[in-house]
Parts: structure tokens; C-alpha cells; sequence
RNA sequence: GGAGAGAUAGCGAAGUGGUUAAACGCGGCAGACUGUAAAUCUGUUCCUUCGGGUUCCAUGGUUCGAAUCCAUGUCUCUCCA
């Protein structure tokens, strides 16, 4: 499926604006993707992911596949209709970070990767015609094709043989997608810290033709300045009329960073991980809602905000919530910081047209780390 | 009135002579979290001027040494009248 993306502007720093469309209507970029692995967004209804507006989310191919089985799915008529979204696109990803997530042993060889079930230990194989198979039957409206994420740090030497593996399950994915003209597919470049891999990884891979372009084996463990390079040595190669999505980055300053290297899409549990423990986040930094400081705290956590929390709740209440383990704690905080993350991608789309990123950037960064 | 059982840090609960400032759990106080094996994980939790000080109901005793043994007292629980 043609995404049409429209690249509106590029401001002065490297920012896009743009916009692709799909059947659910017309999507602004730069945004941010939330995560609903288990075809759901952990605590939040279809309508709460809505008011905060939330727009693409993403479910997981490897997850589904196991529980409930992409038959199941396929036959309630899709992930669509199974988890009754149906004001957005849904995003799948491939599996391959759950190849490098979940706990080893695990066989890389051509064909595939052989590994366990986290749930009942049983030998698994997934290749990239079983993942893009699985995803085919899931019925989300883009598609990852399947790659393997190196941890950090990894040899040269292994990265370049990687590298080109993942290229080839690359072709392997796209021949083996047969519903291609309904669902988008997206190629994923890796290549980890070095320059020359990052850019052969995008080059070859852009030669596929892909409906956008993922840089994947980031968050992996690197540092800061690291994670910026492995970006900065991809997108300049990836094709400028083309979707670039960064995947598993969220930290708020990581996605103002990413924009201004060149990223359109970005996905990331952070917000709803981070609210199930306690930690909203404020433009003043993260908000550990625990904390002792906020049990007489009858403000809401940012003032200025319009999400269903900050509307309706003080820290104070929510506090009290998360602290007794009350799940509309975490529900409250994880509408909060979705909205707050979309709220922020509005803020950075306007400043694109501002062509003053930078500045914001700046700003942004000055008083998110100011109580550090 | 009689017979048993017991009292350990904020709570619950181990520990029956030294390596015990005292396991473990909860609670408290903090921290981590980035394509979700995560409503998970980590640190810390008697006082301290960091030298040390004071602890296991109370008091007295035995011992080189006691939360641990003995005596008395106080309180709690169970059963029988």
C-alpha cells in the first residue's frame, strides 16, 4: 500500500514536516507511535488512546503469534476488529527485537532464527517469510520486515555479517508479503555504531523500494552520543520521499534529537512503562508520582495540560492510586504521557513551521533536566 | 479460680549461648525503565557529630560472652471451671 507521504517542509536544522495517508484519513509527521504489543496499549481503551490523541500504534508480530495465534486474529477479521481499533492505522513490527530481547539461547543461521518461547519454552523458528506470514494474517496496515537486532556493543566484524543477512531477509520479506498493495511494509536499516555499515545498511536497503525506512538497533544499550550517531550516519542516505522511522526511541529530548536528524515516526513503551510505575512526564522532567513530596499535592500533574488527567485528578489522588497498586493509577498516568508525547510532536511540527526547532530544542531540553 | 502458650526492629515473623545490629516478607523512603518475558527490577530502612552508641517486655542473676539459660514481675492469647 503507496502511504503517499508528503514531505511539506524541511526546516533549516534537518526537521520534516509531512504527512501520509491511508485509509483512516490523513497523518501528520513528525509523530509518536504508542506500543500495544498484546494488541493493546496496556490499560487503555481504544477511546482513552483517542482523546489522548493517539493516532498509528503498533502491535507485535512474535507476541501474536504465540497468544492468541495469528489464525485467531485473522478469523475475528483482524487485529482492526479484535482489539476494536478503528480510528487509526496499526503498525506491526517483525519480531526481530524479540529475537535480541528475549532470553538466549538463541540460533541465528541463514534460514532463521531458532529460540524459545518465553512462555512455555518450546522451540521456536521464525523466519522472514513466517514473520511477514504472520503479519499478512494480523491484517495491520504497515509491516515490518524481518531483521535481526545486534545488542551493543558488537564486533565489525559481526555487525557487516549481520548487516548483510538482514539486507537478504529483507528481499526474503518483501517477495514473501502477499498482500502488499493493503499493507505498507517498511525495510529496516541496522549496521549499529559504524558509519560505513549504517550507510551501507541504507543504501542497499533503499534499493528495495520499501513504502518507508525503520532505523532499527538503537536503545540496545549504547550511549547517548552513540545512539545520535547511529542516526546521524543513516538517514542522510534513506530516501527523502519516504517515511524514516526510528524504532524504540521515546525519551521526550530522543524525539526532538531524532526529528532534527530526520526521523518522521518514532514508537516507544517509555510513556506506558513509565506510567504503570509511577512516572509521569512533565516538560519540568519526570514526575515520580510516589514520591512522599506530592501527598499534599492537590495540583494535577502539569497544569497546562489537556488530557483526562490533568483535567480531572491531582497527583495527590493519583499518587494515593499508584501507591495502593490501584490500576486506574497507572491508566490516569499513561493517558497523561501519551498525550504528553503527542502534545510534544504537535509542538515540534509547529516549530518545524517556525523553522525553529533548535531554539525549542534548546528550551525544551533546558528545563526538562533543570531539577538534575 | 485452675492449666497451658507466648512477648524479637513500624507490622508480621525467623533466630534458643559467641561468626547476630539481628534472616525473610510487608510497610516506609528513594532509584532504574527506550521496536514491552516489565502493574517489573534495584538500593535503602535502630541512633550517630561515622569515632561510636543503644537494642530483642521489665528487673535481677548465671557466664569470658545472653534475644537465646535461671528467678521474679508485667502484659497477651487458648483451654478448663
Amino acid at each position: 500500500m503507496d502511504l503517499k507521504f508528503k514531505l511539506i517542509k524541511t526546516c533549516s536544522c534537518g526537521g520534516r514536516l509531512g504527512e501520509f495517508q491511508t485509509k483512516y484519513g490523513i497523518h501528520k509527521t513528525p509523530m509518536f507511535m504508542p506500543v500495544g504489543t498484546q494488541a493493546t496499549v496496556k490499560t487503555l481503551s481504544p477511546e482513552e488512546l483517542k482523546a489522548a490523541h493517539a493516532d498509528v500504534i503498533l502491535a507485535n508480530t512474535y507476541h501474536l503469534w504465540l497468544r492468541p495465534g495469528e489464525d485467531i486474529v485473522k478469523d475475528s477479521g483482524g487485529l482492526h476488529t479484535f482489539m476494536n481499533y478503528k480510528t487509526g492505522p496499526i503498525l506491526t513490527d517483525c519480531g526481530g527485537f524479540q529475537v535480541f530481547s528475549l532470553a538466549k539461547p538463541k540460533d541465528i543461521s541463514e534460514e532463521g532464527v531458532k529460540f524459545k518461547s518465553h512462555i512455555d519454552g518450546r522451540n521456536l523458528f521464525l523466519t522472514p517469510e513466517k514473520s511477514i506470514e504472520i503479519q499478512n494474517k494480523l491484517g495491520s496496515d504497515i509491516i515490518m520486515s524481518f531483521d535481526e537486532c545486534p545488542g551493543y556493543p558488537v564486533s565489525h566484524e559481526y555487525m557487516e555479517k549481520s548487516v548483510k543477512r538482514t539486507l537478504r531477509w529483507a528481499k526474503r520479506s518483501l517477495n514473501a508479503n502477499k498482500r502488499r498493495d493493503e499493507q505498507a511494509q517498511f525495510g529496516i536499516v541496522q549496521g549499529g555504531e559504524f558509519p560505513d555499515l549504517r550507510k551501507y545498511s541504507a543504501i542497499e536497503t533503499a534499493k528495495l523500494n520499501f513504502d518507508g525506512y525503520s532505523v532499527g538497533g538503537v536503545s540496545v544499550g549504547e550511549d547517548p552520543d552513540t545512539k545520535l550517531k547511529m542516526i546521524e550516519y543513516t538517514t542522510p542516505y534513506l530516501p527523502k520521499d519516504k517515511i524514516r522511522y526510528l524504532m524504540g526511541v521515546g525519551e521526550p529530548i530522543d524525539l526532538i534529537d531524532g526529528v532534527i536528524r530526520g526521523i518522521d515516526i518514532f514508537d516507544c513503551v517509555l510513556p506506558t512503562r513509565l506510567a504503570r510505575h509511577g512516572n509521569a512526564l512533565t516538560k519540568d522532567g519526570r514526575c515520580n508520582i510516589r514520591n512522599a513530596k506530592y501527598i499534599h499535592d492537590f495540583t494535577p500533574i502539569e497544569s497546562d495540560c489537556d488530557c483526562y488527567a490533568c483535567k480531572n485528578f491531582t497527583k495527590s489522588y493519583i499518587r494515593h492510586l499508584i501507591v495502593s497498586d490501584e490500576s486506574f493509577g497507572q491508566r490516569l498516568i499513561s493517558i497523561h504521557n501519551i498525550r504528553f508525547l503527542t502534545r510534544l510532536m504537535e509542538e515540534i511540527r509547529h516549530h518545524i513551521e517556525k523553522d525553529d526547532l533548535l531554539e525549542f530544542r534548546d528550551e525544551f531540553y533546558n528545563r526538562y533536566n533543570r531539577g538534575k
